[in-house]
DNA sequence: TAGTGGTCTAGACCACAGA
DNA sequence: CTGTGGTCTAGACCACTAG
């Protein structure tokens, strides 16, 4: 759902700055050009600069401050929401080829945790998966996906092997829009054990995740487990910019 | 380091609207005063507005887009620059009493990951801690930290059970600016095991950390170790706004 | 002191949602 | 249709940094 027409406005400032950083052309430590030259070059007045400018700075990959040229930083590639919801594009990001083998794929009554992520009352009808994912064929994470029954019908007569399910939710009409994850560690249970190869108690990356439609009506629950060494998370925080990573108490 | 005068400008209208957000005055779902009004309200042009509307919207706290009014979200709360880098200022906005028992500290020469880390040539003289950390004298985390000297003298000096070395360094004009964050799991070693009062193996949440001052020098290098149940760390992600969580490829 | 980024003003046009 | 938020313009003043 990334489209790619050649972005206009802000848009095309950030990318366009995006891609030098990226491509090395202003290196690390180095100042980015000054808010009147950007201006000059994009023929825009200050209002679009700036947006560009602070979009950058809140992903990390500047630093600014009055008096002081904007310099790049060091950095964590920051990923659209696209890529942070989709293992299938995360896959295409990062150059792999994304893989999946569905265990299970049913329709069933709501289990508690389940229907108080969900949002649904005890028992009512939920779509549940259970995929394996692969990058390069080589196993890397284990998905429980639930989906309340309105949600998950787009889910069920799809074919789980072929591809993004996230995609496919998109292409219904299902409007995600925002989501909350959790990230915590756990034991392999026997089920993660078997199925990622590991041995019964072994320390994995559990992301728990709650996506929401604009009104926030709960549509999908997940709990992905990650074998650590294929898989981290990361982020970058600046001071004065937003840090969208907490820390939390436990559950 | 905060401070606590009235917020003036744009600032003022973030913290107001926070504030109302979080006292309920404003519920879920429910929308806030459109951006006319709060122009109004806060006798000021759209400018201000907006800036402190965006920030709101890039923490997860609000949804807004074109033609619809922006909305409150349920949500994960935004911890700032200090509560993500401090245990102490953590525990002080968890509510809970921070405590802290050093096991070891010392100067000595850099191993390899740790002169990477830094920046320094494998060998030079790096001050590294070791300190089991409480939250109402329940362990929770384990937390080696690592420091260049010119650093870590100000922490040789400095008794490491009394408090908050992250406050010690930014009092002796260690200026910390930015920070990069990766998160994993591991299976809890002898040590860990020991101090944390929990099996070899079993799993820990690990968060390594790199903190940088303005000009991208590295200043801290730190590897937490935390019990899962006891702590995580979550994200709101929002279609349109920032997404600073990345999920990388392993190590 | 000259130039920078941070903030603000007071307008404007547009796409879109909801009544 | 009206009102909303998204974007933009063309100015302005300020605090601060670097030369």
């Amino acid at each position: 759902m990334t489209t790619d027409h050649a972005p206009q406005g802000y848009e095309a400032i950030l990318t366009a700055l995006r891609r030098e950083i990226a491509a090395g052309q202003i290196a690390i430590g180095e100042a980015i050009p000054s808010e009147a030259e950007l201006c000059a070059r994009f023929r825009t007045s200050r209002g679009p600069v700036r947006q560009a400018l602070g979009r950058l700075r809140d992903e990390g990959l500047i630093s600014s401050g009055r008096g002081r040229r904007s310099v790049v930083l060091e950095t964590v590639p920051v990923q659209p929401f696209d890529v942070a919801l989709s293992f299938t594009q995360w896959c295409r990001e990062m150059g792999v080829r994304p893989g999946q083998r569905t265990q299970r794929m049913m329709r069933r009554p709501a289990q508690r945790a389940e229907a108080d992520a969900l949002e649904l009352a005890d028992g009512e009808p939920v779509v549940s998966l259970l995929r394996l994912r692969l990058a390069d064929d080589v196993p890397i994470m284990l998905e429980r996906l639930t989906y309340p029954l309105e949600v998950g019908q787009h889910v069920l007569t799809f074919d789980p092997d072929s591809g993004s399910i996230f995609e496919r939710l998109l292409g219904s009409g299902v409007d995600i829009h925002h989501a909350t994850r959790s990230l915590d560690a756990v034991a392999a249970d026997a089920e993660d054990a078997r199925l990622l190869d590991v041995a019964p108690g072994a320390p994995l990356l559990r992301m728990q995740r709650r996506a929401f439609t604009m009104d926030g009506r709960p549509i999908e629950w997940s709990d992905d487990r990650y074998l650590p060494g294929h898989a981290r998370f990361a982020s970058t925080t600046v001071r004065g910019a937003v840090n969208s990573l907490s820390l939390l108490r436990g559950l």
